[in-house]
DNA sequence: TTTAAGAGTCTCAAATAATGAAACTCGGTT
DNA sequence: AACCGAGTTTCATTATTTGAGACTCTTAAA
């Protein structure tokens, strides 16, 4: 897992000013970062210039207005396709979505947080794009758990105390040790169950990928609705999950995905 | 369209080093890095070090190779979501998919090059992500030709020069007279097609994407192959996408779109 | 086993770039 | 006409970056 300090120089705080207008979701005027930033106006300017001179971020004359840049956009391109899990896990999980007829997610953890790295749905693909990238709390997704219960120590111990336990349903764990008594029987059983902890009537069931050194590099999970499905006939799917979680986990091996925690 | 100066102190630097790792599209140790980079050893050395701390690279120990990291793909996620143009067109795309039967694509211009953003396959749904955030040549695909065609002359002059003009097939235009003889073409048309310029078999019709303005701001076209039609029957799909392009400038504006190029 | 070579890492004085208080624009108020 | 406040610029000060070279450590050859 990457160390987000700030001493890492200009290069650092750049950085720091792109998570920054990313947070906003929407084109956020100078004033507006300057109130929030640790850093002095003329420096914040200069970084939002340098930054928009590169295209991290995109400047709007006409509204004077940041947003993320297009260079991002081309940049993550090359993470996703060549060193993320997704083009090892694509056939897999398609092969697994069919099969279930269900949603089927891939994550990895980034800094404490899921991120959904590609999803497919059996019946309707066109979620797709706009859950690539996306991020999510690990303590409260199924993906989330199965990827920190498996995590070395050290990291999970780091990975824990990132987490907010904002209640989001009633279902929520909202505290560290209610957390690790679960991670402690995810550990155990090989599986985690998301029992609508992060949206009402959501459930999944997930499998970390471990690569041959036993190193968690990833989950993957079954995702439905409570309409169509209970957490008893989610585990009937099990040996589906742990099958591709295993095939996957082994081509990331011969493939040298790099480890993204 | 962003100025790529190396005159941006060490936040240039560092994403100079950015791209290049993204050009080799694999794991790469350090002196190959090196041996392509105009930094000095130690320079580089840090440059590096910084950024996977930063997550914007992934270093693995084991291997010693670094790639791209999984914090880009959680920045891009949020460039893609709230800047691009992709929230307001996907749901016109969708249509025009469904309604021609065929390939849609979005694209945008980055620094002279097509940007896909989004694309929409009637039949098959999965090429969906691979194909975001690709990039292709301006000259010679349909989309990059309707939006050179409409950008301001300066930035025309500057994106034509940048053009390779490499023929990848021998319907590719291969110089700037001959694109700048179709431009004024398309200009005045109001369409652009591919004409298996960029891929033996594959033909498509552009159409630009104008805001209020009249500013170019990406471009949308139908792709297909030349199995099943031909230049004659696309342009029967004229005012399908003349009008799916209409939408999705009018809505651009509304939305506050920032210009991406 | 010794030596050599080469990738990667570290050091430190010099060079350079970043810093930020303060001053300046320039619209849009009051 | 004076004021205000967001955005921009200046410039002496300060701190970071720089890179030649030295060092380490692994691997390969003698």
């Amino acid at each position: 897992m990457y160390n987000v300090s700030n001493a890492d120089g200009t290069v650092g705080k750049a950085i720091q000013v792109l998570d920054q207008v990313a947070s906003f979701r929407r084109p956020v005027r100078f004033f507006e970062l300057l109130v929030n930033s640790p850093f002095p106006k003329p420096t914040l300017y200069r970084l939002v210039q340098t930054l928009s001179n590169q295209g991290m971020l995109a400047f709007d004359p006409e509204r004077q207005t940041y947003s993320m840049g297009i260079r991002l956009v081309r940049l993550a391109h090359s993470a996703w396709r060549y060193s993320s899990l997704v083009p090892v896990a694509r056939p897999y999980i398609e092969e697994l979505a069919a099969k279930v007829g269900e949603a089927v997610h891939l994550a990895q953890l980034d800094n404490g947080h899921v991120l959904f790295v590609d999803k497919c749905k059996a019946t309707d693909h066109f979620e797709t794009l706009a859950q690539a990238g996306k991020i999510a709390p690990g303590y409260c997704t199924g993906v989330g758990k199965a990827i920190l219960a498996f995590m070395p120590e050290v990291e999970q111990n780091r990975a824990l105390d990132q987490q907010s336990y904002t209640a989001y349903t009633p279902f929520t764990l909202t505290n560290r040790a209610a957390l690790m008594t679960e991670i402690a029987q995810i550990k155990e059983d090989g599986f985690a169950y998301d029992r609508e902890e992060h949206e009402q009537g959501i459930i999944s069931i997930a499998c970390p990928i471990l690569n041959g050194q036993g190193r968690v590099v990833g989950a993957v999970s079954i995702a439905t609705s409570t309409n169509r499905y209970t957490i008893k006939n989610l585990e009937k799917q099990r040996p589906n999950l742990m099958s591709s979680a295993n095939l996957i986990g082994a081509e990331a091996e011969l493939w040298q995905v790099p480890i993204w925690n």
